[in-house]
DNA sequence: AGCACGCCGACT
DNA sequence: GTCGGCGTGCTC
């Protein structure tokens, strides 16, 4: 990480300290006051309340205190700052009855906002997001028989109702749910409602509440794998650490060398010591086969935390985790705020993806700040990719993390043969996208039995549709980009922003001359490429793996199956399809636009484009047969491209960073951008100018600072942005410099100013 | 969130 | 002068 310190410091734990009737506290409100972020004002973080008599705190107790003419939730902070006079201040109203949140947790959120420059309150937040969890569950329900006799007629739903409970409590068990009731008597919870309001059914709490709560724990004994020697050796290393406080542990291996069966002991090793391991991984829809691989070596499933869980779901899971009842968990970014009860060990799966990057409201790296929160909580940190970060590297070059690495890849499987198909000879129809060299390694392929991907980083039919009579171009109202025609949506072919989500259906006539049927689709799309292989090859069976087709987890899970019992021949995909499978009969590979990522030209285009096709080409030839990896493009000399077939990940690792120590960019420099936006476009210009001129004052000696410039989506959801890149070396405090520099610009009403530090993405 | 305050334009 | 609309700041 590009982070200033991640130093342990010593868990001195003020926890212990108790503030009694009397003494005064600080505390940090859930709601963030004032200012949102990306505004001034707001500077008030904390606030001093009175603890009332009958009441002991602790430091990092929930409490309910009174705030202006409402009652908010916030977290004792610790003793009171007393800048206000002591009459003036309000009691505590109450502690909520959860665990308190943890000195090193607190001590993550104080850092995690000072780094981001946010406010305190916003990173609380994510560590408390579900204020019901901050309260026991209420115990469940009951229904038991009072023995009064029903009034009035016996219907058929009533009397099954009551033979349902009758026969219940004969046998002994708990009291059912009003929804046990009514599923096992079939009728509707009203008329199990109707007997309560009778007096005939009485409620009663269920002893001991939900009984499936606590799931079967994961068991570290049960025999793993048989290990490579690389492994072995990576593995021993880690459990290792695991019994040694914080550092951070890079697992390098090529895809397929077998990291995940490597850092399980690491997860082993913490769970015999009896504390809890977090995995993050990049996105939690994509976990399937990780989580029967995890299935497979602990014998039961870990939690997995993500957004779309339920709610009843996700608050119980809080809280699981939050009493130390709940092993191990598996998230996307927002699993690292969890307040883990005993936490022992974290692991970034794929450390390199860009998906750790939250880019809205409290903009930070999970990668980062997970190696910042391991520092904190003294437990180490795997950071584990087969394409490691510049920034990992750079850490390892200067000794702050440990290297392991996988150097072959795992059993019988050899690294695939990686092939460049030159489009500038191939000649073909601007409305077709595969080869003929493609086209043939695909029926090869399906001649042996093996199965081919295909992929494509780009969602939709096509990305442009212009209108051949007018050459009008279909773009976003909101936001300079053009619309993506989606035609695998219901009710026919839409229009929609890949920005915004403005989705509209494909006009009849060209909004600008009217003339009918006369938009002609430009470029492909995944759709598109998935129609062509269709007419191309239809004897084969196609599958498209997109975002759009592939709505959660359980439709990931059954086109995983359908790929695994080959009863696909050839998958389409965008790079969703890139992470982490394996499929055993997968030996051909086609990257459709090897180009694509590096058009844009950011700072990181030539990393992220050898990442995700360095992914990409590691879901080919996983088992005994090998693989073969083809990427259509007009720049074969590319220096990307020219690493991929060679297999010269470290050549290529090298020379870029060499290019950024020159540049003086990350990770050799550090960089902050700050995007301001407003509904209107002189609001925006006038404040990003102030921002630049505070800027300028508050900037360290030697720094940079380029713009204000409008940014390359100029336009997004109605707001122009203008950008502002401030660039330093590396000991520069760029966080602070933005802090005060914020402090000096009045923003007001609908202008917004978000503040990026070390920027992965520059639109 | 909800309320007080102050700035500014419009009306008496 | 005074009323009222609205944007802004404050709440321990």
């Amino acid at each position: 990480m590009t982070t200033q310190d991640t130093s342990a410091k010593p868990a001195c734990d003020a926890d212990a300290r108790l503030f009694r009737a009397g003494d005064r506290v600080a505390v940090l409100p859930l709601q963030a006051m004032g200012g949102q972020p990306g505004r001034a004002g707001g500077r008030l973080d904390r606030l001093d309340y009175l603890v009332p008599p009958g009441l002991d705190l602790t430091p990092g107790a929930v409490v309910r205190v009174p705030l202006g003419p409402r009652q908010i939730t916030g977290v004792v902070w610790g003793p009171g700052e007393g800048d206000l006079a002591a009459t003036r201040l309000k009691p505590v109203i109450g502690r909520r009855d959860c665990p308190p949140v943890s000195g090193p947790l607190r001590r993550l959120v104080d850092a995690v906002a000072s780094y981001t420059v946010s406010p305190p309150a916003g990173v609380l937040r994510m560590v408390l997001p579900i204020d019901e969890a901050l309260d026991p569950p209420r115990p469940e329900a009951g229904l038991v028989l009072t023995g009064a006799a029903p009034q009035g007629r016996l219907t058929a739903q009533r009397r099954a109702v009551l033979e349902v409970i009758s026969a219940g409590a004969t046998a002994g068990d708990t009291p059912p749910s009003v929804a046990d009731v009514a599923r096992a008597a079939d009728v509707s919870d009203g008329v199990v409602r109707g007997l309560v309001e009778a007096g005939v059914l009485a409620v009663v709490e269920r002893p001991g509440g939900r009984g499936g709560d606590d799931a079967p724990a994961p068991d570290p004994e049960r025999p793993g794998p048989v290990l490579g020697p690389d492994q072995t050796a990576a593995a021993a290393a880690l459990v290792d650490a695991v019994a040694q406080g914080f550092s951070v542990e890079v697992l390098d291996g090529v895809t397929g060398s077998g990291k995940t069966e490597v850092y399980f002991e690491a997860i082993a090793a913490a769970l015999r010591r009896g504390r809890q391991a977090l995995v993050l991984v990049p996105e939690i829809a994509l976990t399937t086969q990780w989580l029967e691989r995890f299935r497979a070596r602990f014998g039961a499933a870990p939690l997995s935390w993500h957004s779309e869980l339920g709610h009843a779901h996700r608050r119980r899971a809080w809280r699981a985790v939050a009493e130390g009842r709940v092993p191990v968990v598996v998230g996307a970014r927002s699993a690292l705020f969890l307040p883990f009860a005993d936490l022992g060990l974290i692991v970034v799966d794929e450390e390199h993806d860009a998906a750790f990057k939250q880019e809205e409201g409290v903009i930070y790296h999970a990668r980062d700040m997970a190696v910042m929160r391991g520092a904190l909580e003294a437990v180490p940190v795997v950071l584990a990719s087969a394409t490691p970060a510049l920034e990992t590297l750079a850490n390892v070059e200067r000794g702050r993390y440990h290297r392991r690495r996988l150097a072959a890849r795992h059993g019988a499987a050899v690294m695939p043969a990686v092939e460049a198909i030159d489009m500038r000879g191939q000649r073909l129809p601007a409305v077709r996208f595969v080869s003929e060299p493609l086209k043939q390694a695909i029926v090869d392929a399906a001649a042996r039995g093996e199965q081919a991907m295909l992929f494509i980083n780009r969602r939709g039919y096509a990305p442009l549709t212009l209108c051949r009579a007018c050459g009008h171009r279909m773009r976003c109202p909101s936001c300079d980009a053009w619309l993506v025609e989606h035609r695998l949506r219901a009710g026919g072919p839409r229009l929609v922003c890949h920005h915004c989500g403005h989705d509209e259906k494909l006009p009849d006539a060209c909004p600008d001359c009217g003339a009918e049927d006369k938009f002609a689709p430009c470029g492909p799309g995944v759709e598109r490429l998935a129609e062509e292989v269709a007419g191309l090859l239809p004897d084969l069976r196609v599958a498209v793996m997109t975002s759009d087709t592939i709505a959660g987890p359980e439709a990931a899970a059954e086109l995983i199956g359908r790929m695994e019992a080959g009863a696909v021949d050839v998958l389409i995909g965008t790079q969703m399809m890139a992470k982490g499978y394996h499929f055993p009969k997968l030996t051909v590979v086609g990257v459709v636009d090897a180009d694509l990522g590096l058009a844009g030209g950011d700072l990181r285009a030539a990393e992220r484009t050898y990442q995700l096709l360095a992914q990409v080409a590691g879901r080919a030839g996983r088992a005994e047969r090998p693989g073969r990896v083809l990427l259509q493009t007009y720049d074969p000399g590319h220096p990307v491209i020219r690493a991929l077939i060679a297999g010269d990940r470290d050549g290529f690792l090298e020379a870029e960073a060499d290019a950024r120590r020159q540049a003086g960019a990350p990770p050799y420099g550090r960089w902050a951008a700050v995007i301001v936006s407003a509904p209107d476009a002189g609001d925006a210009r006038v404040t990003a100018d102030l921002f630049a001129r505070a800027l300028r004052r508050t900037l360290p000696p030697g720094a940079r600072l380029l713009g204000p410039a409008p940014a390359p989506i100029g336009l997004l959801r109605g707001r122009h942005r203008l950008r502002l890149l401030a660039m330093a070396d590396r000991a520069a405090d760029l966080p602070l410099a933005m802090a005060r520099a914020r402090e000096l610009v009045p923003v007001r009403g609908a202008i917004r100013v978000q503040i990026d530090v070390d920027p992965q993405s520059f639109l």
